[in-house]
DNA sequence: TACTTACATTGACAATCATCGATATGAGGA
DNA sequence: TCCTCATATCGATGATTGTCAATGTAAGTA
């Protein structure tokens, strides 16, 4: 996983909307009516958000007769969280690149 | 943290050119110079980049003579990986909110 | 004081985005 | 077959974004 898709699933999570979406789906699946409900936005919107969180691999879909359902990919959340958690702080670094 | 404060990290995070500054400023400090120098950027846009950053929080700044230097906020960053982190997939999970 | 250096701000522009109403698709059900 | 329901796609629009050249600012230097 390189930082072209971490870039494109933060742009993901960057929309409000689509942030809670996401924190909704880590409750458990969820299909896109009930997710419509719980937001005030219209289909179309609902739509095009969760397309774009299919694109970067976060969610997944299934079809069941009429209805879709949403769920969180475990496998894109794991490379996510990884990438964020080996970000680093640390005051004792050293500032070995800077000037002068 | 909320996730408006989440979501404006995401936003900070969702350019190829910033989550790289976030990964080399993760090494440790950075003056802007030697920023400016990693990437194919003119120095106006690496300014309004480093902006952006730390109006999210995630950056800090501090200044010496003519010289600006950048690094992560610890706190910010506790925070937003704390979230991230708190995004769960479980297979198991019920889908007690969902149609028929 | 005048000059240089490091960085920020401004203004402009093309590209991308979130949103909506209208419409299409496709799966049941009558 | 015709209708309804759940969702996707299309087309348009106003807002936001990344980028740059030009310019401003503020610190050090001669």
């Amino acid at each position: 996983m390189n930082s072209m898709d971490i870039a494109l699933i933060c742009k993901a999570l960057s929309d409000s909307n689509r942030l809670q979406i996401v924190q909704m789906l880590s409750a458990g699946e969820r299909c896109a009516c009930k997710l419509l409900e719980a937001f005030e936005i219209t289909q179309p919107t609902l739509s095009h958000h969760m397309k774009i969180l299919c694109e970067c691999g976060l969610v997944r879909d299934r079809q069941v007769g009429k209805w879709r359902y949403y769920s969180l990919c475990g496998e894109t959340l794991r490379g996510f969280k990884e990438f964020i958690e080996n970000l680093s702080y640390d005051d004792q670094k050293e500032s070995g690149a800077n000037c002068k």
